[in-house]
DNA sequence: TAAAAATACTCCATAGGTATTTTAT
DNA sequence: ATAAAATACCTATGGAGTATTTTTA
């Protein structure tokens, strides 16, 4: 009963298994009915094949060939092999070729987290440049809310988000995509237009349309610390999800607003001047679980990188 | 620029191919997750196991295994590659099962023509019992008259044929399935029905409704030699290509008739002796092109003669 | 530190080579 | 008679073995 120490050369009943290399030899004996031609084929001698169509044959129990010196036939069950040796072969390829593929970032499926308010169609744009290029590509875009996203990204409910940073999170990969300088909206001919650029204690007495906490609770909550640095307590008279909706209250005149740069719409009746507190960054990133890396990932993100930077450039 | 001789040891880039033992080896590491448990399920030893998973990630260039001496985890690319090789370990058995099936019979798809109007559902058990049996195995069975069958099979428009024989085809292999003595119909209460056994010679003056030539000639030209024998010409006041037509006339009183005895329905009204001329042989045959030969229709016809003879006993 | 994968090396089974024989029209 | 498959025999690649080292949680 003792566990014997090692394998050692078992002798095996039929020793030989059946590989790729039979479903691949008799695919060209079948294809050329001769033994000759098939092994030029497959650059090989004609004897070492005519024995391992021997041996396929011997495996089996059946004559896959009915052959002489003048000819060789398909039997029956030579048929049926051939069309399921193709079939072998061909999702033998498909592995190799789909494997490599997702190695490189091209097939897969990846389910991504964005924030559907502040995308101006880059999305759309990535995704189907993606998918046209890469037909085993899969990408699905889910539309969420700031801190649902977050959420969905830690309980892996999708792989990864797209939403604007800073964002104090322990365990996500973040990687910045672009940094958008935040500008002032205001009416136009606002007085306060006059200026180069605007300071936050410029905004003391101004009434200001805003987006609400939960759009981006780092980026609400840096603002209101750089409104406390700055000595001054904003006055909040209208809050929005929309920039487009905030854009229609600053040319109502309602008040002014602070937003990223790439979400301005530059619509009639709404101008922008830069902010003076430049080093205000606000960031979009991709982020995701530490270790959920991934080529396809990787690949999103310069799709990404390249659309914004495009987009930049046009823009 | 000369042909080579011989082809002898070219120096090929990366040497070995990617073989099923890859795929299998693949797939026992990616379901125990374990090296060790892989190998011993594998009945080898751990190193050689470790050596072939790193040359098919070479290979493929991507890595499918996340390990250290702590865990093994699947990559993406590994998940993909588990899937894949899966559905390539599973065809390369079918592709064994169905070709070994073909091999004895037990699948495969077989077109055979039969005379229906002679088939008193014996073609139909035949057909499911042996599809109940053998779920790889697709029979189709299309009714034809003996002549246009004949042709058929001469052409391969079917591959064998069910009817009457003798039949004096030179390339045709035909097999026996059963032999039927020819009886006498006759209307109850007729006054050959006296006799034991009826003789071609007793049939002289009397109406007769019989099968027409077309239905099978060469048992029509048999009997019609018989009867020039017995020094009779016989008297045909009917002809209809239906046994159960035929019975209808018999019952009706508008003559006798020849039958084989497995067409007789037995109905009220209608009584049978034998023919004393026993050594008229009137047989069903299943026949192919010589050379078409092939275990499903050996199948088949073992099948039919099983059918036949327990229909022979119960009836 | 302990368990597991990776490395180092050895060996023999067998795929594949060449030379030759058999076979069928 | 000839072309092609089968057989005989040989070689050497590489798959699989054992022993050992490396690695990391």
């Amino acid at each position: 009963m003792g566990k014997q120490a090692t394998i050692s050369h078992l002798p095996l009943g039929s020793s030989a298994q059946l590989d790729l290399r039979h479903f691949r030899y008799f695919i060209a004996v079948a294809e050329e009915l001769h033994f000759g031609r098939a092994a030029r084929r497959l650059h090989m001698a004609q004897p070492p094949l005519s024995q391992q169509i021997k041996w396929l044959e011997e495996e089996l129990g059946v004559r896959l060939l009915d052959r002489n010196t003048h000819y060789v036939r398909l039997t029956e069950a030579g048929a049926v092999f051939l069309k399921e040796a193709r079939r072998v072969a061909a999702n033998a390829e498909r592995a190799v070729r789909l494997t490599r593929q997702v190695g490189e970032g091209t097939a897969g499926r990846l389910v991504v987290g964005f924030v559907s308010q502040f995308d101006g169609g880059i999305v759309s744009m990535v995704k189907s440049a993606l998918e046209r290029e890469y037909p085993e590509l899969e990408l699905q875009f889910t539309p969420m809310d700031t801190l649902e996203l977050v959420e969905a990204v830690r309980t892996a409910r999708v792989r990864a988000g797209i939403c604007g940073v800073p964002m104090d999170e322990e365990d996500f990969t973040i990687e910045r995509l672009a940094r958008a300088p935040l500008v002032v909206a205001m009416p136009e001919g606002h007085a306060l237009g006059e200026r180069e650029a605007i300071r936050l204690s410029d905004l003391g007495s101004v009434p200001l349309v805003l987006f609400p906490r939960t759009a981006n609770p780092w980026i609400y909550g840096m603002l209101r610390e750089r409104f406390a640095a700055a000595g001054v307590v904003p006055r909040v008279v209208q809050e929005s999800l929309s920039p487009f909706s905030i854009e229609g209250f600053v040319a109502a005149g309602t008040g002014l607003s602070i937003l990223p740069a790439w979400v301005c719409s530059h619509r009639r009746g709404v101008m922008y001047r830069p902010l003076k507190e430049s080093e205000l960054p606000v960031e979009v990133a991709l982020f995701y679980l530490r270790g959920n890396d991934s080529p396809v990932l990787r690949r999103l993100r310069e799709q990404l990188m390249a659309a914004i930077s495009e987009c930049t450039v046009r823009g």
